[in-house]
DNA sequence: TCGTGTGAATCCTTTCACAGCC
DNA sequence: GGCTGTGAAAGGATTCACACGA
């Protein structure tokens, strides 16, 4: 498939294609394009998809039990290991065959299972101790859904979601737009 | 306040926040600094969100339910009107004294309540149907939560919040720093 | 012939530096 | 004296254009 079709389907143009991908190999055949496949699988090793990566989600309200049902995240390598809360109502069932445990088993469930990477799907004010804790225990990244600014050492990796982005974004446009 | 405090509170650079904020207007005073109530006005009325939204989420399984149940919507001005669903178990339940709608009331409920803003918290395959239905019913933007690329007319805004750019993002970060 | 990979040119954003107002 | 708003300089990113290999 050329840049060009590449371009059309996600909304970039050929030339930014190339560029981008030119930055990390030459994956191209000049005069034919690029074998998709090949180059979904260069992707993947380029973002590190083509290893496993143990998760653990933190906080099982309908926003963590929404993320243990993301389908997309077993093929992208990522390995729904330990499910967390502290509602004892909840600790003790499962979902998708992973028993939600206590808070109190954290740091110890980390070590044993070999977690890399925490979810933070608690309340506003529970995420920053919950991110100090999953540093403390050895994780390497955070994936924040919390309604807050966290403070994470240089060397974890923080990604976060704000959904009032999304939001802004929208209104802002409608707005220009004169509705 | 100073931009260069904003500044070091979300690390940006002063330079960016006086640059940005001039874009849109002068709102600082010189030898002063920002009046943070001031500003925050300013800010809330250029993206909008001095005004009302009426919003309806499509779609409530865990994640349209966490959507409903999301704090901030209110005092960013979105007003949650409507909530619709396919499955008859969910169908007349109520969160946060909205009830739950069929999908088939979709575009006269759109019409009578007077909704700007459709959430799309559906399966991927109902995704671009349920957006046609939206947008047709009249809607103006679109906030898509289904982890597929939808096609919506030129003047409906789509906001899509795809959670595996996120994850990659973590995954990349993670391989560069050899973990 | 076709389409990649890439220097060169263009365009846009960020940083610098400072005049001007509080 | 302090800090904004803003031209000018520097730095990046995108687009153009084409040599070269399949």
């Amino acid at each position: 498939m050329s840049s060009e079709e590449l371009g059309r389907r996600i909304d970039v143009t050929p030339e930014q294609i190339r560029k981008d991908l030119a930055g990390f190999g030459a994956f191209g055949k000049k005069g034919v394009g690029y074998h998709v496949t090949e180059l979904l699988n260069n992707i993947g090793s380029i973002l590190g998809l083509d290893r496993r990566w143990n998760i653990a989600i933190v906080g099982v309200g309908h926003l963590g039990w929404a993320l243990a049902n993301y389908r997309n995240f077993a093929s992208m390598g990522f390995h729904l290991s330990a499910l967390f809360d502290q509602n004892p109502a909840i600790v003790g069932q499962s979902i998708n065959g992973v028993e939600v445990l206590s808070v109190a088993d954290l740091e110890r469930t980390i070590a044993d299972r070999n977690i890399q990477i925490g979810v933070l799907a608690v309340p506003a004010g529970e995420a920053q101790p919950i991110a100090d804790r999953l540093v403390a225990a050895g994780l390497h990244g955070i994936w924040n859904f919390a309604p807050v600014r966290i403070k994470v050492p240089e060397s974890v990796q923080l990604v976060s979601e704000d959904l009032s982005v999304g939001l802004a974004t929208l209104s802002y446009h409608l707005c220009r737009q004169g509705r």
